[in-house]
DNA sequence: ATTATCTATAGATCTATAGATAATGC
DNA sequence: ATTATCTATAGATCTATAGATAATGC
């Protein structure tokens, strides 16, 4: 066996592995790590729970499969911000990103949160080795565009918690938001324009 | 017995609960409703399990209370803004309270997360019966300053929405928050002195 | 031959109750 | 007499495995 003992998975391993990954985002991200069963994923995915325990060493070995997806997912929106581009645009730019990604990917938004919210058992580790450098690289970025007028001034840290706050309650809170605003189908265009005006307003010079 | 068949509590009844009560906090608010274990909450309140059982119905009834208890406090700030006073000055206060509530009382905002996170199975009637009235009542009011000139148009209900997120931010994302900002002390009045300016640019006319 | 799936169940964990005993208030 | 507490355990739920069988790929 030429490189190490990786096996290439077969096609039906992709796709089982992928139907109980799914399955078990819904699961994970609407009841928690505790409250999801393997009873649950297993009925999702469509699969018997043996099965499911043939794909993968246990529920944690799901979850923290998912969390590892996740991630990279969830930093590339800042990932992305470009030191060299127009400053305003650049920041209305990431918070339309991380609104879309609110509306397009809201399971993923809640098992973010939901494990953040729980002290962030599994992604502490990350938080400090991966995120902490990025946030504090981006900080600076921020500065030098508020140092050079380009941008009125403002707290940087403070700016980007703004930023995913604002975007991912629509995601994290959706039930509540939906309740309030009866179920308004124009509620994403709304928010988009409010966000866009909010930091605009914050922003300019 | 006069009124009803209601017994006035004796004193190690009102301790026995409060004890309970505030265990039961901390182990729902960072585990989850289905995460927590009565062991759990018989450990923190040092008491024994059974007689945890001796005071309340069960592990729901325990919940329940607690999520009543924590929606007239949650709400009672926004109960407050105030139609006859100063537009911008009442938003700012709200702001302020908010955040400090985010605070002061970080459990039972995580508690309300991860209620809502879940699909808010419990409190779903509240929020259409409770909170959705008020909430129109304090959006027509918002409208009326924006009418008026004394506040810059804005959409009232993502407004508030935007103020939730961020002020409840510092609660439910606390560990991110204190690992990104590498526990600096100061960050509560950073974050007040940011929300105040982000929102006072928003809003001046 | 190897991969995939199923039935049955072991073993752990949790909520809740039964039933007895101790403490407290008239 | 009533309130409060304890030990022991029933009964339900869940993760995970054992062991047998079916399907697939050389």
């Amino acid at each position: 066996m030429p490189d190490g003992d990786v096996k290439k998975p077969s096609r039906i391993q992709r796709r089982n592995r992928g139907l109980i990954l799914d399955a078990a985002l819904d699961v994970f991200s609407t009841h928690g790590y505790r409250g999801a069963t393997l009873d649950q994923i297993a009925e999702a995915a469509g699969l018997s729970k043996p099965n499911i325990l043939y794909y993968f060493d246990g529920k944690e070995d799901i979850h923290v499969t998912l969390l590892n997806q996740l991630l990279g997912t969830w930093q590339d929106p800042l990932v992305t911000l470009n030191p060299d581009g127009e400053a305003l645009a650049e920041i209305l730019c990431y918070v339309r990103r991380k609104l879309d990604m609110a509306r397009d990917l809201p399971r993923e938004s809640r098992l973010f949160a939901g494990e953040i919210l729980r002290g962030a058992p599994r992604v502490t580790p990350y938080l400090a080795s991966d995120l902490q450098p990025l946030f504090d690289e981006k900080c600076a970025v921020i500065k030098t565009w508020v140092d050079k007028g380009q941008l009125a001034p403002v707290d940087p840290r403070h700016l980007i918690f703004s930023i995913w706050a604002t975007t991912q309650h629509y995601a994290d809170f959706a039930v509540q938001v939906k309740v309030l605003l009866k179920d308004d189908p124009d509620s994403h265009k709304d928010a988009a324009r409010h966000l866009d005006a909010m930091f605009t307003r914050l922003l300019t010079p």
